[in-house]
DNA sequence: AAATATACCTGACTGC
DNA sequence: TGCAGTCAGGTATATT
């Protein structure tokens, strides 16, 4: 389930291998992801070279001389490089061949990821309604307090709502708000100033220290499975519901909330 | 306009 | 052992 970190961790685990390489010949065995991969990604993208590896978002963004290739791991999507050679595993369904004699892998047992082609970045649909990036300087407690005005919705909710701000999957937002203090149901109109800052550190710093944690396992994308997997992160209330808060010891409870679990301390979290 | 529900998909798990 | 049922989850899209 990779989530903003897990991207991030997977563009820096597979630019160095990827830029300047002239792809060869692009394989499409299973197209049928969230959008039918184009049909014509082979003839479109062959030849080129990839100039720039980015990510925006939990899309990554594999720009080639002329187009781009944006790519979504969805829930269980990934990348990684093997040889031409390597073995066709059930889920493949995608491999990017290049000169260099490896091939970027796309697996995808869930297949609720995307890979579409555009010479029209800009003006894509499905980057064009993004809010700020969560580490960038442009998503500040002024902006989310500024955003939440008159919103009654629960706080949860809203920050992973990508207009507000991208890459807070449900992970995340369980464990900032755990360690901003925040309940999960408190509707984002009442968050003062002072919690928005809270938050937004509380957001930057979870997220940071998952990417620097999966630094680690760069290696792994390379022959290997691909898989950044789970950081070893502590999760303080992800997954944990019923069991102590490790902070005060009272029993977790759990809501759904927009159909997603929440799991939160009735005592720390106000 | 805002809030909520739905659809997509399959591995892992539970209960019979 | 196997089968049916449930859950998870990102996000575009439809519905209220």
């Amino acid at each position: 389930m990779p989530e903003l970190p897990e991207v991030e961790t997977t563009r820096r685990g597979i630019e160095p291998h990827l830029l300047n390489q002239q792809v060869e010949r692009v394989v499409v065995r299973n197209a049928r992801l969230r959008w039918p991969i184009p049909d014509d990604l082979d003839v479109r993208l062959s030849g080129q070279r990839f100039t720039k590896i980015e990510r925006r978002a939990k899309y990554l963004l594999l720009h080639a001389e002329v187009g781009t290739l944006i790519c979504h791991l969805g829930m269980s999507g990934s990348l990684r490089l093997v040889p031409h050679n390597e073995p066709i595993a059930k889920h493949d369904h995608v491999d990017i061949e290049l000169a260099s004699g490896q091939m970027l892998r796309y697996t995808d047992p869930r297949r609720f990821g995307a890979m579409l082609w555009t010479t029209e970045l800009a003006a894509h649909p499905l980057l064009l309604k993004l809010g700020p990036e969560p580490l960038s300087d442009d998503f500040t407690a002024d902006y989310l307090h500024a955003r939440l005005q008159g919103r009654k919705q629960a706080i949860k909710p809203f920050i992973m709502d990508n207009a507000v701000v991208v890459g807070v999957g449900n992970i995340y937002a369980n464990e900032a708000l755990f360690a901003a203090g925040l309940e999960p149901r408190k509707a984002a109109g009442t968050l003062s100033k002072k919690h928005c800052v809270l938050l937004v550190d509380e957001i930057k710093r979870i997220l940071a220290a998952a990417i620097e944690q999966g630094g680690t396992t760069l290696k792994d994308f390379v022959g290997g499975d691909g898989k950044p997997g789970y950081f070893q992160q502590k999760l303080f209330v992800y997954g944990r519901a019923g069991q102590p808060c490790l902070k005060c010891g009272t029993e977790l409870k759990e809501v759904k909330l927009g159909q997603r679990s929440s799991v939160y301390c009735t005592k720390c979290q106000r």
